[in-house]
RNA sequence: GGCCCGGUAGUACAGUUGGUUAGUACGCCAGCCUGUCACGCUGGAGGUCAGGGGUUCGAGCCCCCUCCGGGUCGCCA
């Protein structure tokens, strides 16, 4: 049934012409978008990843069995057209259509491949479910938002390449293959069949290789590196995913941020036409926590966090005062003039939504025109309202939404609640961008489950200058030179100035509760080459793959991947991971367990 | 692992209080049609109501379990 090319060659897109090309004759090849059949005259639309160009076979002009053949023309047939570029005039021209005032009238044409009806239909108001999408997405892929998607993610990383280069950074690969380094994330194990009972990692960042690159003297390196992490997925995160890397050397906290910064304005200009201010906001993650609850603000609207533990520490309102003796804090955000936005059925599923993230209630105040509701009023004194009001800004016509508990819980609960309520009360501005860098992060955090502190960012960060000597002494204040880069409340990138010290390196691996032996186990190969000369170097690494989201627009990370896994990290298309034969378990020394009928 | 939402022709949905033969639109198939462009007209085919179990005279609808998808918390150095 196929059509063989013998030598017919494409003269351009579907939509690379104009009416200065009326008259030409021209060969176009493409899919079958849409069809009408009107007896006599058939009328395609031949598509492309460029768009569409619609092709007309007449009975008069085309053979009896030309004609016959076109008739069988269906959705998704391959055909290449030969005929004339000619205007269309008066109602015959499409004002919708890029290519509305031409068509082609086909005077030779081949069905280079027939299709069967697909699954779904190829365009962007089919609303067919993700999971039949992804299942055949190789269909999903011609639809054009997907196409416009993948473009975009293309051209993202081609400024990356094209701007990096010509600040003198290398592009080398690393290896995917390489050995596991189970601080982080879980890794993504491969067994190996020359060495029985031994693993490789895939990595889940080229981190320990683009130091080493440093010390061997490659001062500006970047990469553009799959990483693979074995973790649950969200909406903007994969098992497998894509880091724009970099790393320089002889630098410190600002030299990198100073080179991303140029990057990013370029970005934003060649991609969305968009002007970033330099330099970027900085805040430090103190003032993030404090003022937004979270560490990647999204700074687009207001609703502040405000400490309120001060005024109401002697509270004879038990949930308050026993939060702040507990070492924890009060604090509200005052949703100015929404005082009528939410009936009590809504505040109460927002008292819902903040117990999600362990808030133990939400407590509020809604002040009318004829005074403050609130559960909660009977609990305060007046002298305690009125400070309230004065540090919250709380008026008539506002709401205000407290939560008493340790801090952690008080950040999460209240910089989750803070984006709902903006979301609620539509005051995210559309077609902002807003970048800004979050620093000064802590170095440790501590961890319940192993009794011991863990590096925040990850063990080869160095720590503040000022914070060093604190390092064995009080671990919880210490400091990192790590830094975040934000945009519009998501974290897309984040890096840190290294520990170039194979002393200081070896100091952070106790404080972080390695013995000697661990750590030489694990990271000997970092140690021995620290020996031989490190160079001062720091840098960061982008998610390509968020980038690609928000600069898409889309709220999934799903919509920038061609090939993405579905919430069980599998993948619908390929049904991988899948059972493999007895042989090859044999060949990796692997005893298979568990294996269903 | 927890919580929330969802699963009905190829696709998107409707399906009343549990009650006769499960509907609508698009798509598909056939016929007609020379200017369509969301083509039109006529006719037709198409259902494991996710799967299993239960309650009931009777289940798409109620209950339980399982599977699958989405969101999220934990997790993600």
């Amino acid at each position: 049934m196929s059509e063989l090319l013998s030598g017919w060659k494409r003269t351009g897109y579907c939509t690379e012409f104009t009416a200065a090309d009326a008259g030409r004759e021209v060969t176009l090849m493409g899919w079958t978008n849409v069809r009408r059949d009107l007896g006599a005259l058939v009328f395609v639309q031949l598509r492309d990843r460029t768009g569409v160009m619609q092709v007309v076979f007449n009975s008069e002009t085309l053979s009896k069995e030309d004609f016959d053949r076109a008739c069988t023309i269906r959705s998704e047939y391959v055909l290449a057209v030969r005929g004339k570029v000619t205007l269309r005039t008066g109602n015959m021209v499409n004002s919708n259509m890029k290519t509305g005032d031409l068509e082609v009238l086909v005077e030779e044409f081949k069905i280079l491949s027939t299709s069967e009806t697909p699954p779904f239909d190829i365009s962007d108001e089919c609303k067919a479910n993700e999971l039949l999408r992804l299942k055949y997405r190789y269909l999903d892929l011609r639809r054009p938002a997907m196409q416009k998607h993948l473009i975009m993610r293309h051209k993202i990383a081609f400024i990356a390449r094209e701007f990096f280069d010509k600040q003198g950074f290398l592009e080398i690969e690393t290896p995917i293959l390489t050995k596991s380094t189970p601080e982080g994330a879980r890794d993504y194990l491969v067994p190996s069949r020359v060495h029985p009972g031994k693993f490789f990692a895939l990595p889940q960042s080229p981190q320990l290789f683009k130091q080493l690159l440093m010390l061997s003297g490659y001062d500006r390196y970047f990469q553009i590196a799959r990483c693979f992490r074995d973790e649950d997925l969200r909406a903007d995160r994969q098992p497998d995913f894509t880091q724009i890397d970099l790393e320089m050397s002889f630098v410190e906290e600002e030299d990198v941020q100073a080179v991303n910064e140029e990057f990013l304005k370029k970005l934003f200009k060649e991609t969305l036409d968009v002007d970033i201010q330099l330099p970027l906001p900085r805040l430090k993650y103190e003032e993030a926590m404090d003022r937004f609850g979270s560490d990647k603000p999204d700074t687009r609207f207001g609703l502040e966090l405000c400490d309120i533990s001060e005024v109401v520490k002697h509270s004879e309102f038990s949930v308050f005062r026993g939060a702040i003796e507990n070492g924890g804090s009060v604090r509200a955000i005052n949703a100015k003039g929404a005082s009528g936005s939410f009936s009590r059925k809504e505040i109460d599923a927002l008292g819902e939504y903040v117990k999600t993230y362990r808030a133990k209630g939400l407590a509020w105040m809604n002040y009318k025109e004829d005074g403050i509701a609130s559960p909660i009023l009977k609990f305060l004194k007046e002298e305690e309202v009125t400070a309230i009001k004065e540090l919250t800004g709380f008026e008539p016509g506002d709401i205000l939404f407290i939560i008493a508990d340790a801090n952690k819980t008080v950040y999460a609960s209240l910089g989750a609640l803070r984006l709902k309520l903006a979301d609620k009360l539509n005051l995210i501005p559309e077609n902002q961008f807003n970048l800004l860098w979050v620093r000064e992060f802590p170095q440790f955090e501590w961890s319940e489950e192993e009794g011991r502190f863990m590096a925040m960012h990850h063990p080869f960060t160095s720590p503040m200058d000022e914070d060093m000597d604190k390092l064995e002494s009080d671990p919880g204040s210490v400091r990192a030179k790590a830094y975040d880069i934000v945009l519009n409340g998501v974290e897309i990138g984040g890096g840190s100035i290294r520990i170039h010290s194979q002393e200081l390196q070896q100091q952070m691996f106790r404080a972080l509760g390695f013995t000697d032996e661990q750590a030489q186990y694990r990271f000997g190969f970092l140690m021995d080459a620290f020996k031989y000369g490190p160079p001062p170097h720091g840098g960061m690494a982008y998610g390509l793959d968020r980038l690609a989201m928000l600069i898409s627009g889309t709220s999934s990370i799903r919509d920038v991947i061609a090939f993405p896994k579905v919430q069980n990290a599998s993948c619908p298309m390929t049904g991988a991971p899948d059972f493999v034969d007895d042989k090859q378990l044999d060949e990796l020394h692997i005893a298979c367990t568990e294996k269903e009928e």
